[in-house]
DNA sequence: GGGGAGCTGTCGGGAAGCTGTCGCCCTACT
DNA sequence: AGTAGGGCGACAGCTTCCCGACAGCTCCCC
């Protein structure tokens, strides 16, 4: 934690979240609770829809495999209903992604299950971010000399470009947002990697191996960002020592 | 994302959509109000023609088949008012087209459903720009030595005329237009493809070839303007390095 | 209204890049 | 010095992407 993005609202965003399996709704409101936000979750599309209509959320997070009323009527009833809250959309994976594509034009967004957690909360503040305003700014994260800047996917160290592959960037990210605060590779693995994942491993260990490389490559005098906390985990900062 | 074109205004563009089907108003009006518009929407003509009168809408976007007053109903009236506001119009592929030819005097055009998003959104700054004022200022986008001009809809590389299909000029001006933000493939397609197209496979995948191939072919020295990101998507600009 | 030209999307093979496992070596702390 | 945890080279399997070839369609011209 530590700064508040730039994109991040003054009060609370209201989320809600529809998802017949309850440990995944609980899973997504547990997680955008702790990054501050108000959610409530619905296990049915008839709870999704009373619920929607006492809450008024900023967003919803809608599973498209609901029994009753799918997430397709929800959304209908939803629009019918005149809110134009945003909507981002959960499919199994060879489920209806076509069909699903063919909604996100609005700003709208869709992901495929089993997704990452962080992943999720990206794309839900990039659609907030968007439906804020017209005056849509960047959003760019800085930690010391490296940059990210989520809409180009440009990331710097000082002047020098990096080019990292999609894991990379999203533990990046994951270490950016929560810099100066120390994760664990638990969190890390957690957040960033599907849930549900059996990847028992060092994968955390190995892509911040890699991460390292790019980061602190070619800079002689460049001081490491990435800095290992022994028993614990990893944290992204500035020296400080 | 980022910078604002050059043809955008001031104040916001105040844009009346109506529809009777909901889905395709909320969407246009959805649309519209990402790109920092005003928008509002309306399901019937009698509506449609109150809302008219609150709102002072700068442009009309006006479904042909309406239950109750249709489309030209609706136009009469409002031509009636004494209102000039230039109109849009959308109308069924084999329907009244030829009719509606003969209607877009002035600064107004049509558009046969189903329509892919991008197009109505240039066709409705094409329309505001024509009426905006009597020295119509030419819009062209730039990015590197890429060039579109949408009123000649000439496209040149240096000084290279380039010659594109329909749909290559079509994902060319959505990534011109939103460059340097990185697209996904999921974006283009939602775009720039009709509504409803059940988007199968590679077909961005397929243009965005053929655009390359166009846009870098006979240049030597030239460095190539289109960038795949690898897991995630497509960027236009210039090397970035 | 028949023929042709150009446009669009499907299929599929092959190349390139990404990811995770294994396992050995090194480091830091006891 | 011993030990547990971390770093990272190497490799194999898999995903993603590119693009040639082709077939259906549309539009236009004669």
């Amino acid at each position: 934690m530590g700064r508040v993005p730039q994109y991040e609202r003054v009060e609370k965003v209201r989320l809600l979240v529809v998802d017949d399996d309850p440990p995944i709704a609980d899973l997504v409101a547990t997680v955008a609770r702790y990054e501050g936000w108000e959610a409530v979750t619905a296990y049915t599309g008839e709870d999704a829809l009373r619920r929607a209509a006492e809450f008024h959320p900023d967003i919803v997070v809608l599973d498209l495999m609901l029994p009753g009323v799918d997430g397709f009527g929800v959304l209908d009833r939803l629009r019918a209903s005149g809110t134009m809250v945003p909507v981002v959309f959960l499919t199994a994976r060879d489920g209806v992604a076509d069909r699903v594509a063919g909604l996100t034009r609005g700003g709208d967004d869709y992901l495929v299950k089993p997704f990452a957690v962080e992943e999720l909360m990206a794309r839900l503040r990039t659609v907030l971010r968007r439906s804020a305003g017209p005056a849509f700014q960047r959003s760019v994260l800085r930690v010391g000399d490296l940059t990210m800047d989520e809409d180009t996917r440009e990331v710097r160290r000082g002047a020098r470009l990096l080019s990292l592959t999609p894991t990379e960037y999203e533990v990046l990210r994951y270490l950016m947002r929560k810099s100066p605060a120390v994760l664990t590779k638990a969190q890390i693995l957690d957040h960033v990697w599907e849930y549900g994942f059996g990847g028992r491993s060092n994968v955390v260990e190995l892509v911040v191996s890699r991460l390292r490389r790019k980061l602190d490559e070619t800079d002689e005098g460049g001081s490491p960002l990435i800095h290992t906390v022994r028993g614990f985990g990893y944290v992204l900062r500035q020296a400080a020592e």
